[in-house]
RNA sequence: CGGGACGUAGCGCAGUCCGGUAGCGCACCUGAAUGGGGUUCAGGGGGUCGCGGGUUCAAAUCCCGCCGUCCCGACCA
């Protein structure tokens, strides 16, 4: 990491801007152990914001929370055939424990489908069990050879829901019922647009019947794949022998869901919002989301202005207009520091809204405030103030989002489009490209290998060009499909 | 695992070619002044030079081996 004051431009260096924001806001740092990453108190209390979020809304929707174990026998993993051939070669292996060599190998869990669905069908016994709707907050391990923070670290932490219903329809309804909940969420407390949709069968998860995405659009262009939602039919029930009693009395395999978002969200957040100044913070999910800068000469001036900086904290977070949501704010007045450097320091930082109290404001019994995302400076009459801030956030949620929304539809092109034109976008600054595709592996196989470029989506029905493409972008065949094609983090 | 680069103070680096007292910037500590967009001055602390072996009067520097990191590739919900 460089200590230059400025940070590496996105323009200059995209890849290292990133990193950098991480780093220097504090969001996360490098552990000893290669692929791994600290979270600090700065990412994690973005991440306990969206946890709360989430849960709540997980809860809203009639689950609840529960908690499996970390390891899971190896010879589970096998039980489902394309599980296995998924997840194997990135699994990491307890072989040793208490000084002996273990009888049967302990897998670290990449995901939990299999030891959960294994106390499931302990669980079930008639149709009156279902369904269940249980969701995990842990951690989970995937040995992965290229690295990044929060993007792609061998532990990452995530939640998990798994449901197992009664019948497939059941099961399809609350896929799509947690995907409307993920788009929910990343719109509204993450200020981050994202399309749904349909993953092909080789992008889809390991054992699933399908599988549907969130995708987000990062300032390079490329795609984030932010939230997914599983449809698994009966697969894991027949491979654990998860069957209920139906109605009338035939054993049936359950219908099983599985859908989860991870701390990857945060990676996503940085590159939607981040700007040359570093972190930029949807107001909702900021720990912080109003610092107050007293400023101050003689000693006078500084308790004068450090007792009324208090006491304004004191007023906004004593202010109901938001109900039991207070303002979280926090006053920094260490000395020593100038004005100025904290200025820069919290704008690294991301906190939305800055508020500077000097001498003459309060001669003026008003303060001077600074959005983070514009960087627009209004001075703000004490009076009232708590409203006025509230305002100001409110606004600057909305407006990221908008905002990130236009960058995604400038950077978006649609049908008609000639493959050499596609390959020239996905060599040069990148796109989102809706085009037709003739639904044969094959090609997105080829294109894959052409470009780097893979469908990220089948977009749903909101999220489709007006009038469908007609014919396949690289063969000339009619299309099955109007796909979304991306390079994807 | 293949190709390339790099390991020297918390961070970023110079010094290595050509062996001879371990340095610079930032950060950190103390004091004073300063304080409305990255202050200044003065003083100070901090390093088994990745690890092991060899050559030499003498090794950060030369030789051999190992370990680790990063980039490119392979790989990857």
């Amino acid at each position: 990491m460089s200590t230059d004051k400025k940070l590496t431009t996105r323009a200059g260096d995209f890849s290292a801007w990133y990193n950098e924001v991480v780093l220097r806001a504090e969001l996360a740092d490098y552990s000893p152990v290669r692929g791994c990453m600290v979270i600090r108190p700065n990412g994690y209390g973005i991440w306990e914001r969206m946890q709360r979020a989430l849960d709540d809304m997980f809860k809203a929707t009639g689950h609840r929370n529960a908690y499996f174990p970390l390891f899971i026998p190896e010879s589970f993993l096998h039980k489902e055939a394309e599980h296995v051939e998924g997840f194997a070669p990135e699994a990491a292996v307890v072989t040793h424990g208490g000084g002996r060599k273990l009888e049967e190998p302990l897998v670290v869990r990449p995901t939990s489908e299999t030891i959960i669905y294994s106390m499931y069908a302990k669980w079930v016994q008639s149709y009156r069990d279902l369904p269940i709707l249980i969701n995990q907050w842990a951690n989970v391990v995937r040995w992965e050879m290229r690295t990044r923070l929060f993007l792609r670290t061998l532990e990452f932490l995530w939640q998990e829901g798994h449901t197992a219903h009664a019948t497939h329809d059941e099961a399809e309804a609350e896929t799509r019922l947690i995907l409307g909940v993920y788009r929910e969420f990343m719109e509204q407390w993450m200020a981050m647009p994202v399309l749904t949709g349909l993953k092909t069968q080789s992008e889809k998860f390991a054992g699933a019947l399908r599988t549907y995405a969130c995708e987000a659009m990062m300032q390079d262009n490329k795609a984030l794949q932010a939230g997914t939602s599983h449809n698994l039919g009966q697969n894991f029930a027949r491979a654990f022998e998860l069957k209920f009693q139906s109605e009338s009395g035939d054993q049936e395999y359950a219908w099983n869901t599985s859908w989860g978002v991870s701390t990857r969200m945060i990676g996503g957040l940085v590159m939607t919002h981040g700007d040359d100044n570093g972190l930029v913070t949807p107001p909702r999910l900021a720990p912080v989301e109003v610092v107050v800068v007293p400023i101050w000469k003689s000693d006078e001036e500084r308790t004068r202005v450090l007792d009324a900086a208090h006491q304004l904290r004191k007023d906004l977070t004593a202010w109901t207009g938001r109900g039991d949501d207070r303002l979280r704010v926090h006053v920094d007045g260490r000395e020593g520091v100038k004005p100025g450097a904290k200025y820069y320091e919290w704008e690294l930082q991301g906190i939305p809204l800055r508020l500077e109290l000097g001498p003459r404001d309060l001669d003026n019994g008003a303060c001077m405030s600074a959005r983070r995302d514009t960087r627009a400076k209004t001075s703000l009459p004490l009076t009232g103030l708590a409203g006025a801030v509230a305002g100001l956030l409110s606004s600057m949620q909305a407006d990221l989002l908008q905002a990130a929304r236009n960058r995604r539809e400038a950077n978006s092109v649609r049908d008609p489009i000639t493959y050499a034109r596609f390959r020239e976008i996905m060599d040069g600054e990148g796109a989102f490209v809706y085009a037709g595709w003739n639904g044969d592996p094959a090609i997105e196989a080829r294109v894959k290998e052409e470009t780097k470029a893979t469908v990220r989506l089948i977009p749903d029905p909101e999220f489709r060009s007006p009038e469908a493409p007609r014919t396949c972008m690289v063969t000339g065949e009619p299309a099955v499909h109007e796909v979304v094609w991306a390079k994807a983090y």
